[in-house]
DNA sequence: ACGCGCATGTAATAGGTTACATGATTAT
DNA sequence: ATAATCATGTAACCTATTACATGCGCGT
């Protein structure tokens, strides 16, 4: 059971929000806003076929529609275990600093399946770490601005830009959660 | 000669600056704000072993040092020609939906290299391109907000201001090197 | 004698890219 | 007929990750 891929979990988590067969999730990757991984068909099949090995997913054959046979996808309780287990990951300096597209995945998976504890707690930590890794950044900037290329300085601001951003959404979205929160109770 | 890795141009880019060996370049990565790049032995010195079978670096053994043996690494005119070939690919809408970071790299390494030219005709062409990707997810937000999970519609409107960031960026710089231009002339 | 910092590498493995192959149905 | 759309897959190739292996010189 290898199956630890961003993808992977990215397949996993549309195949909770309802059973889709492998040209359903091709067409999410060209059509959405979630375009940036991979719609061909050499990633996309190959990672479902590891997650049925894994049994994580169960694929079933439609037999009763006129096209092609197409197979569809539903989560075994051993998927959503491992779907859960991968949204609860604790948000570390390296995700932020090398997988920060992979926490945000994670985040937009999380209504539906975790208890608005978990989403708060996630943004929280995150706030920490990107506080951290900004600060990071910003003395980096100030001590060796001087000796660094223009155009290598002035990717480096935006890169702050972005992640000085980035913290500024997780402290209002983690503000939003606890106010509704409070509603709520 | 398959060399044609993110990777792989960050190492290139950094010889182009100044000839160095492998240790020098996990250097960089754990101590710089290149901290995306894996510092890892095996991602480094099997990427300069393909970039010299290329025939873009050279390496020589320094044998004075009192320390082991260290190979340094210098750029050579083949290695320059694919350098600056790199850089000036022209930036395309795939480009700014899966490889954001490599862009951004591209850019940082333009100083010293490329004429500003380049650098403006970069950002010109970032600036369309991420103008149009904007547009589509604003559209998408729009139109499929009402039907998306809470997260997941604060992680896009997150991705949204990331990318308003970097045009603003984009724009900003663009301006900036044009009047540097115009100082020069 | 032993560990630490410098320094270079390899092996096993996993997973993505590109391109290709296949096949059914519907519209022209 | 034939192209387009729906739909699933495979094969070759490349590259990154993780873990391991090695070796020199310096300080204690």
């Amino acid at each position: 059971m290898t199956n630890d891929s961003q993808f992977g979990f990215a397949l996993l988590g549309l195949i909770h929000q309802q059973p889709m067969s492998g040209y359903d999730l091709r067409t999410i990757f060209t059509t959405t806003a979630m375009g940036g991984y991979s719609d061909s068909p050499g990633a996309i099949y190959p990672a479902l076929a590891r997650l049925e090995a894994g049994g994580l997913v169960r694929g079933t054959v439609e037999e009763s529609t006129s096209l092609r046979k197409r197979r569809v996808f539903e989560m075994t309780p051993a998927g959503l275990a491992a779907f859960q287990e991968w949204l609860k990951q604790p948000v570390t300096r390296d995700d932020v600093i090398r997988r920060i597209g992979e926490l945000f995945l994670r985040f937009a998976f999380m209504d539906g399946t975790l208890d608005t504890e978990w989403a708060i707690r996630f943004l929280n930590e995150l706030a920490v770490e990107l506080e951290g890794y900004l600060q990071g950044l910003r003395h980096y900037l100030a001590s060796h601005a001087s000796e660094m290329p223009h155009s290598g300085r002035l990717a480096l601001e935006c890169g702050i830009e972005e992640y000085a951003m980035r913290l500024r959404w997780a402290r209002t979205s983690a503000a939003l959660y606890a106010e509704r929160k409070r509603n709520l109770v």
